[in-house]
DNA sequence: ACAAAAGTGTTAGGTGTACACCCATGT
DNA sequence: ACATGGGTGTACACCTAACACTTTTGT
């Protein structure tokens, strides 16, 4: 075929917003860019698409070279497309989030000099980022407060095994709100997705919670009506 | 500044899925195509973004220019990303979906020759689409699917003023299944958003029915607790 | 013994769902 | 008069929200 696309000097972008769950705050993974443009700014991980991966498979790369994570399930949320959000030319850029938990990875390193470190930073009080970046993760933060009530992203922050007390401080936080004890564990653990182990917390100088797990297989049953689509 | 974006030979596209409802049935807005590649295959309309034009301005100037609708509520919801979804290189497509009335607009009229006509299609039964298109809308379907339980789209679909009748078997019709005349009405009616009308149905050879109408300040006073973000 | 958090039930109000008949209108 | 869709109420099950005290454990 003898017809070729357009010549565009436009190339696009992934931004990835990472969200974990510490000390009882949420959190997301920032970088401090060592490159310019925004040289020294903080900013979320994200870099250019490359001319032969996927959108998805670049979201990968390109957060692992800048923070050390991999193979996060990354969902994407949101395209943004105006003309001017990046000073060097038109980038359009595509913004994916995920969910980690915090203690299972601590070790971040960025693999490439983009990047001179990547670190937690709370999602209350952050500064201002680099590029359209506080845009994109107040959208993305508004995505996860929609979907904690839909869908079970909270057991992606958590350790595998937690108390109900932990899963409700971080529902608490992500929602910005106070919620009953009694009526929120009546309710989680109503659903049946959550399995009651053995074991109980330890090392804590108070009576010790049992601890439970997130049992995908009973909730992939449970809901699959909804799922199918 | 002297630093130069990467030269990478790729473009972003927008495909626009249309939405409207007609005879008792949901319809999709496809064009025929007058180019290549694809040639007189039936597709979404969708085109090139300008390299001066945000994304959303380029999706309303796209459509306009294959099908002769302007100014409609468009709203993203995917990014296509794969790296061989176009047959001439690497195009990267940012998705939007709207939903209008019919009746309205019934002048589709393609402005320019990429498209030879634009034409509504009920949704089940599509033919096979050129590209990833039969992906994408069914992408969309899903999406508007679940958005009409928790947002007010139906109203878009519809005429100014509806019966109660017509917005429950546009219900039906999305959803793929029957309900219950009596809850939906007490269900709907309760919300307070529809406005009773002194006025009545017309021309039908049976008892006319009450028409409505949406009231869309009402809804959002009723909403803006939700809203609020 | 004290401090700290774990754990536990009941009630009242509201919401979703199932279900069937008479009414108004045009022909 | 008849055919067609318009319009209406009740009962039961379930879910939500409000609310406070006892128990366990480590120090």
């Amino acid at each position: 075929m003898e017809i070729h696309l357009p010549h565009l000097d436009s190339v696009f972008s992934t931004d990835c917003v990472i969200f974990g769950f510490e000390a009882g705050e949420l959190k997301v993974l920032l970088i401090e860019r060592n490159e310019e443009p925004f040289k020294d700014w903080y900013a979320l991980p994200g870099n250019i698409v490359g001319p032969d991966e996927s959108v998805d498979a670049a979201a990968q790369r390109i957060l692992y070279e800048l923070t050390g994570l991999h193979d996060l399930p990354m969902r994407q949320f949101h395209t943004f497309g105006e003309v001017n959000r990046h000073p060097q030319g038109r980038v359009v850029t595509i913004a994916y989030f995920a969910l980690i938990r915090i203690g299972g990875q601590k070790d971040l390193m960025p693999i490439t000099q983009y990047a001179r470190k990547a670190f937690w930073h709370p999602v209350n009080d952050l500064p201002t980022l680099a590029f359209d970046h506080t845009e994109i993760f107040k959208r993305a933060f508004k995505k996860i407060r929609a979907k904690l009530n839909y869908e079970p992203i909270a057991f992606e922050l958590l350790p595998e095994k937690f108390t109900l007390t932990q899963l409700q401080s971080l529902y608490e936080a992500v929602l910005s709100k106070q919620l009953d004890k009694r009526n929120f564990r009546k309710k989680m653990l109503s659903y049946g997705f959550l399995k009651e182990l053995a074991e109980k917390q330890k090392g804590v100088s108070y009576r010790a919670a049992k601890l439970y797990k997130f049992d995908r297989r009973k909730y992939a049953k449970i809901f699959q009506n909804e799922i199918a689509s």
